[in-house]
DNA sequence: CTTGCCCAAGAAAGCGTTTTCTCAGGTCGC
DNA sequence: GCGACCTGAGAAAACGCTTTCTTGGGCAAG
């Protein structure tokens, strides 16, 4: 019988063995090398289509020394941001012929070096997603991570492509928008504290507030997901703001179904804008004004980007930088006189 | 000079060198094996430490028969369903530390055999979820894919758990609550034709027009997206129906949205329905009312499952299936007399 | 007819681990 | 004091593949 090999799967020895011939052969036809004999060859194809062998991968990667595979690690899978750039990787990585190994650090900042380091033996390159790290130990493991590319960070190590989002110009073009319509109160629910990406829109309104000396700002607490938004709803009216900067759209969706049930109108009573534009932002009512931000292009250029480093081609533009776009939809709105001025 | 091994990565024969003894004795220490010298297990620690050796996945895969990766399939990992099953399935693998490899069939369902193999050959086990592929395709290729664990599928083949959601119970509550609201002329908006979760909804709602002849149920085609929901507008308000089925939450909103865009009112003209509660579900406007399944719990379920079989543990329960829950929000309403009728 | 080449296919050496097998040295008992 | 037993560590095989190295046979040229 056939069934030598010791993990009882069919190997490069049964199929050898079939056709007559030594294992090198096998190989070869299965990798396509012309040196062999078209006879042989087609011997041994038979052979192995008639054991429906296929080669096994891990023997392969060892042999090769590499695995057609490569990680990402995100700090929360959740996140819609993070499960946008996943499937723009995986989607590229795909048309290559590259999987994807994920690693979900949960927000567990202490744990994503260690993540990253397992998944990166295991691949051969590494995508990391927003890490929480901090800067320093972000640049301390770097080399050992390369192939590396760095979404929405950017680190001092040599040779590691960054792509980020200009949060600090988005979030001005919000705010712009909301001064326009007349609102001179804002608020800002900001995200995780931790999040380079919320460090970015601080920096933006810190401009956005030099340029605007007469617009009020106030600054509240948040996180990242619904119920922080829905949470919030209190803090944001007694800020007394009507126009309200989320930090993401699933913050403003929160906050826009707690002033629902408050019975207050958006935009009527208060704007609200949200940020990313995911998928959802277009389908809330009212449609949610957001800073669009083309997460799949994201994912699909760290795929290019990994892509030249793991070839060791010449990375003509290591990194990029990507400018949100300002969506207005019906979430935003003129303001109507303060309320704590309506009687007048 | 240390960096003998021809990958230029510190391998075990490094450690081994500066440590002065075996490759053999260096593996015992790093797996634990208690058989060696204190002295000398000290040494190699050392060694290691100071080379920062880490030893390479792969060849341990080879060695040992395993890679402590599993595989997902998808059909499409747009769909938040999917990745919320992808996150509960990393969840609880990553506490066996178990990672995953994913691959998105992009609804291809003649990929589906094809990509199931290749991840399967690189991990210890594979889940596929709600495979596309026809019930004959699926139970030949099952035997070579075990471990295997099914998520919304069912096959005969022996071995291969199932974890299947209630759709068609579902859907029948759905429809019980919206007659019990007065409604008396529904409409489904149905899935991809080749979901077996949309053919478990169109039995339920088959024993639903059983128990309930007075009720008249328009079938609409349709697909899984917002758009499909958006899109279908115009077929929904032309068969006159006041109560709608929609496939999922997705294309709920979708036509919610849709209906708004027409000045329409939900519940008050029409009520909506949607299916899986996704956790946006809530916070739509009006809330939607749904059918709630535990999908989170279902990736983790399925994990238990596939290590239950790696392990070759005994199964006492290979399998189960979930029941949805019906979540009244406010999306459904008491019906209104009939718009065809409404001078009467 | 012999010598030298070239080519195709087999033999064997990796790839980096784990693990079995083997053997040297020490301990204990008689 | 000598042989049996045991322990701990090195040697080597195994995992499944790729690839270099080797070799034998066929062919052309001298």
């Amino acid at each position: 019988m056939v069934r030598k090999s010791a993990t009882g799967r069919i190997g490069i020895a049964d199929v050898a063995i079939k056709a007559g011939v030594s294992h090198a052969t096998v190989s070869r036809v299965m990798n396509g090398n012309f040196t062999v004999d078209p006879d042989i060859a087609a011997r041994v194809r038979a052979a192995a289509a008639e054991l429906k062998y296929q080669p096994n991968p891990v023997g392969r990667s060892l042999a090769l020394g590499k695995t057609d595979t490569i990680g990402i690690v995100v700090p929360d899978l959740a996140n819609p941001t993070f499960q946008a750039i996943l499937r723009g990787l995986s989607r590229a990585a795909a048309q290559d012929s590259y999987r994807v190994l994920i690693a979900d650090s949960f927000e567990v900042s202490s744990e994503e070096a260690i993540l990253a380091g397992e998944a990166r033996r295991r691949c051969d390159g590494l995508v990391l997603c927003a890490p929480r790290m901090s800067d320093a130990e972000l640049e301390e493991i770097a080399p050992s991570l390369h192939p590396l590319v760095l979404i929405n960070r950017t680190t001092a190590a040599a040779g590691v492509p960054s792509l980020v989002v200009d949060y600090g110009q988005g979030v001005q073009d919000i705010a712009e928008h909301l001064v326009d319509l007349g609102h001179t109160r804002l608020a800002f629910l900001a995200g995780p504290p931790r999040s380079a990406s919320n460090g970015l829109r601080l920096q933006g309104l810190e401009s956005f507030k030099a340029a605007h000396p007469q617009v009020e700002v106030t600054m509240l607490e948040g996180g990242s997901d619904f119920d922080t938004g829905h949470e919030a709803v209190d803090a944001v009216l007694e800020s007394g703001a009507t126009g309200i900067l989320a930090f993401n759209d699933l913050v403003a969706m929160g906050l826009m179904s707690g002033l629902h049930e408050r019975g207050l109108d958006v935009p009527g009573d208060i704007s609200v804008t949200g940020f990313d534009d995911i998928p959802f932002a277009k389908y809330t009512t009212p449609a949610l004004t957001t800073a669009a931000v083309p997460i799949t292009e994201l994912g699909e250029q760290a795929w290019q980007q990994l892509r030249a480093l793991i070839r060791k081609e010449e990375n003509e533009a290591p990194g990029s930088r990507y400018q949100p776009r300002l969506e207005v939809r019906s979430s935003t709105g003129p303001a109507k006189a303060p309320r704590t001025a309506a009687h007048g």
